[in-house]
RNA sequence: GCCGCAGUGGUGAAAUGGUAGACACGUUGGACUUAAAAUCCAAUGAGCCUCAAAAGCUCGUACCGGUUCGAGUCCGGUCUGCGGUACCA
């Protein structure tokens, strides 16, 4: 045997490590700095491993193995984010427990990773549906209940009646599920929420110190959508009462020609006049059934009514009339807006469809043609005690006079709302929380973890309640501090909880005490990178660091954020550019991969493919090619015919040309993983393995070298070559090579010269001499290809750039 | 619409402001073979010049312009694609 069969030597690597715990990390050896190299950790779905998994495993893998060797106490853990619908509803159609199919999937999963050889710690393995796991989602949950940030609210939630459960507005994509694409309404419900708002500043400010991709950042920014304003009273006529408004303009306020409520705001019926009351009362029933999808489909036609009612302009005194418009949201702000039409888009267009007076404030424009936005160049007119300032300076003159005049005061406003917690499910965390007499009483520390009850079906109750509500032995329970009748809270808690903080219970999967052990934590935190996808940019990135820092609050953890620096992978499309789908057909199955060209194919292919950040389409094409450089590394240490090593390799003193590509490959592959550019990395290890094949005889101390560089991407040929060449133990541990500097210099120097920049000839000059700038020149000048150029030209400028670049101007 | 990112051979892609296309894939030709596969060698951005070759020349990094001795790279504008977000006051 002297080919390459990875289904050969894989396996018995795969075995090696695992069984003999190659890879457990050291809890605590502080006399090493430590690295934190996380993965998103997969839902384990029944359909298997994907071939978008491996891409960032991979990365992760290298980064991992490469820094072990390079002295580095690692820690890179793996486990399942296994809560979540999928095995939910395999339940309703068949029966099984969702706890069934999600440990067979598990299974399946572990062995397909452990079949691509990923360096995990397998000792750290963490399953967010095991109860010892789930026990301290429930314990942070009380604490957030404990901190006055879980509440319960009536609010109109996403409802899908085909689900038959409550979804979060993240899993609302166009009025429809994310899930299945059913149709969802707008039904109020008892809920529970989590207060993120008040975390709103802290999880804006924050990002400025991470090491995160420039686009998730900016992401995060608009999704927590800070806006610097002022909340602005206007009395009403003949009413008792007086609406509030959010405005980011308050220096428009003289030009504010009406006002516009939502439905839902609570003023709308005592404003509205008799003679209009049917119209509203109409136009209120017939919001509060539409869909998100319906009240936002149409942006250019507004539909809105007149209350009858009027407003007075703390500004100007002038009576403005109110009417009602569902694009005006309850939920932001404060549910009711000042129009200044003159000065917005929206308003503009809405006045010119109900016939609302346009009034000129800012200067700069035609307000008449179109609305004038621009607040650099504005000038303030038409607007008493603001007229002559610019935009800025009357936004700080109107807010002071309003705080002055008691009519308003400064205000910021964020688009984020608090994040609605409780999903009407089976497969969840329970919500560790009785209602004792109608009021909410937190179990005790003691009584977590709170299980799931056995249930004979899986199907929500479909009045909007959980399965969890009929298992009337399970909800029907006493209060251990009273003794009182008490009944459970049959919520349970969404997927991302398990997820928003799992990468601390990898640090101390053990600890009995709390969700992580203080001592290791303070090691081993924060995260030093974390890679997943991009479409994981807003919702479970801010959600963990919400989490994070209400543990950081309450000591728990003592970071103020958990990853430090994030790195997104690009998706792997199909071989047809297309997103990879059942229903195109062009889906990869990793393991009919492996089993073709094994899994240091598969991983040196994914990140040959291109940057990893990149979006790129899969080609077994290029699978074969790096499949093809794995065949001639094996022939390059191997006798051509005979299962031995080649007699080409040979304890012997290597040339300087050899300890050259051989140093100029450590300093490549080592930057470039430093860097996280694996696809270059690799191909500097391709052009050394080129290389060596045309030697006669390769230097063992070279080739040993190579083994090392090569170990991070393809670790199970390396480890079975390192073993060949006689090393009994595993090369995981061994030391990185470093490159000497003194091996990269060349003796000579080749310039390029450029006549009026464009190249005309080439000029090789010995190194010592190379950086005499007359002995270079003239040289130069001399030269046949560039000499026809100067002939008969008058030369004007010469640059000359040492060991760069020759650069002649004639004209 | 707004925000972010990107546009380079037939394909995936390289390129601290300094010889564009490294490394691969594909294709073509050749070697080995009864044959095929595998493997190895060579060529391969487009075009011009040439009987042919060598050599040489022109053009070329989405488009238009600018800065510079020199621009794929920096600046201004335009177009296209991808991702996010969407009546957020």
């Amino acid at each position: 045997m002297s080919d390459y069969k990875p289904s050969q030597i894989e396996p018995h690597w795969q075995n090696y490590w695992v069984s003999r715990k190659t890879f457990k990390t050291d809890d605590l050896d502080t006399s090493r700095p430590k690295f934190y190299v996380l993965d998103m950790f997969p839902y384990p779905s029944g359909s298997g491993l994907h071939v978008g998994h491996p891409e960032g495993y991979t990365a992760t893998d290298i980064v991992a193995r490469y820094k072990r060797m390079k002295g580095f106490n690692v820690l890179h853990p793996i486990g399942w984010d296994a809560f979540g619908l999928p095995a939910e509803q395999h339940a309703v159609k068949t029966g099984t427990h969702p706890a069934a199919t999600t440990q067979a999937n598990i299974r399946k999963f572990r062995e397909q990773l452990q079949m691509l050889g990923f360096s995990y710690d397998w000792d750290r393995e963490v399953d967010t549906t095991d109860p010892a796991y789930f026990r301290w989602t429930q314990w942070i949950f009380l604490q957030l209940y404990n901190q006055g940030l879980a509440y319960e609210s009536h609010v109109a939630v996403n409802w899908c009646p085909e689900l038959g459960t409550v979804l979060a507005n993240e899993e609302v994509i166009d009025g429809k599920s994310e899930v299945g694409g059913f149709p969802v309404i707008r039904r109020p419900m008892r809920q529970w929420m989590l207060r993120i708002t008040l975390f709103a500043e802290r999880l804006l400010n924050d990002l400025d110190g991470l090491d995160w991709p420039e686009s998730v950042k900016e992401m995060q920014r608009n999704w927590i959508g800070k806006s610097i304003g002022a909340d602005i009273t206007f009395p009403l006529k003949g009413v008792d009462a007086s609406i509030t408004v959010f405005s980011t303009r308050p220096d428009t306020l003289f030009g504010a020609t009406y006002m516009v409520l939502a439905p839902e705001h609570p003023l709308v019926s005592s404003i509205t006049t008799s003679e209009q009351k049917a119209a509203v009362d109409a136009y209120v029933d017939e919001a509060a059934r539409k869909s998100d999808l319906d009240r936002t489909g149409d942006v250019k036609l507004k539909t809105s009514v007149f209350t009858g009612g009027y407003a007075v302009n703390p500004a100007n005194g002038e009576e403005i009339p109110v009417w009602i418009a569902d694009y005006v949201l309850i939920s932001y702000g404060t549910g009711a807006i000042m129009a200044v039409p003159g000065h917005d888009i929206r308003d503009w267009e809405f006045a010119k469809q109900f016939g609302l007076p346009i009034v000129e404030v800012v200067s700069g424009g035609d307000v008449q043609k179109e609305a004038f936005t621009d607040s650099e160049k504005g000038v303030a007119v038409n607007s008493g005690f603001l007229n002559g300032m610019g935009v800025p300076e009357a936004k700080k003159a109107m807010i002071s006079w309003l705080e002055d005049q008691g009519k308003g005061n400064g205000t910021v406003n964020y688009k984020l709302r608090d994040w609605l917690f409780s999903r009407q499910r089976y497969w969840g965390e329970p919500i560790p929380l009785l209602h004792v007499d109608g009021v909410v009483q937190p179990l005790d520390e003691s009584e977590l973890p709170l299980r799931l009850p056995e249930v004979e079906k899986y199907e929500p109750s479909g009045t909007g309640d959980s399965p969890l509500a009929v298992i009337t032995d399970w909800v029907n329970t006493t209060d251990p501090k009273t003794g009182k009748p008490a009944l459970r809270e049959t919520n349970t808690m969404p997927q991302w909880a398990g997820s928003c903080w799992y990468y601390l219970r990898y640090i101390s999967p053990d600890y009995e005490l709390g969700p992580v052990d203080p001592a290791r934590e303070a090691y081993w935190m924060p995260v030093d990178m974390y890679v997943g996808g991009a479409e994981h940019a807003v919702l479970h990135l801010l959600y963990a660091r919400f989490w994070h820092k209400v543990l950081f609050d309450i000591g728990v953890v003592s970071t103020k954020e958990p990853f430090q620096k994030l790195v997104n992978q690009g998706m792997i499309l199909g071989e047809d550019n297309q997103k990879m789908s059942k229903s195109r057909g062009n889906v990869i199955n990793p393991d009919d991969v492996v089993n073709l060209y094994g899994a240091d194919s598969l991983r040196l292919y994914e990140m040959f493919m291109g940057p990893l950040e990149q979006v790129k389409p899969w080609s077994m094409n290029g699978v074969e090619g790096v499949f093809r450089f794995l065949k001639r590394t094996w022939r390059v240490f191997h006798h051509e015919f005979e299962d031995r090593l080649a007699d080409e390799i040979k304890d012997m003193e290597a040339t300087r040309d050899q300890l050259k590509i051989l140093h100029e490959t450590i300093k490549k592959v080592t930057e470039d993983i430093e860097n996280g550019r694996y696809n270059t990395a690799i191909s500097q290890l391709m052009i050394f393995n080129n290389e060596a094949m045309k030697w006669d005889v390769r230097p063992r101390s070279v080739m040993e070298t190579f083994v090392l560089l090569l170990s991070p991407f393809a670790p199970h040929m390396a480890e079975e070559l390192w073993h060949r060449l006689g090393h009994p133990d595993t090369l995981a541990y061994h030391t990185w090579p470093n490159w000497d500097a003194s091996f990269l210099v060349s003796d000579s120097f080749t310039y390029a010269i450029q006549i009026n920049g464009k190249v005309r000839g080439q000029l090789t000059i010995p190194s010592e001499k190379a950086e005499d700038k007359a002995y270079v020149m003239e040289l130069a000048k001399a030269e046949p290809g560039a000499k026809r150029y100067l002939d008969n030209a008058t030369i004007v400028k010469e640059i000359f750039v040492p060991k760069r670049i020759i650069n002649i101007v004639v004209n």
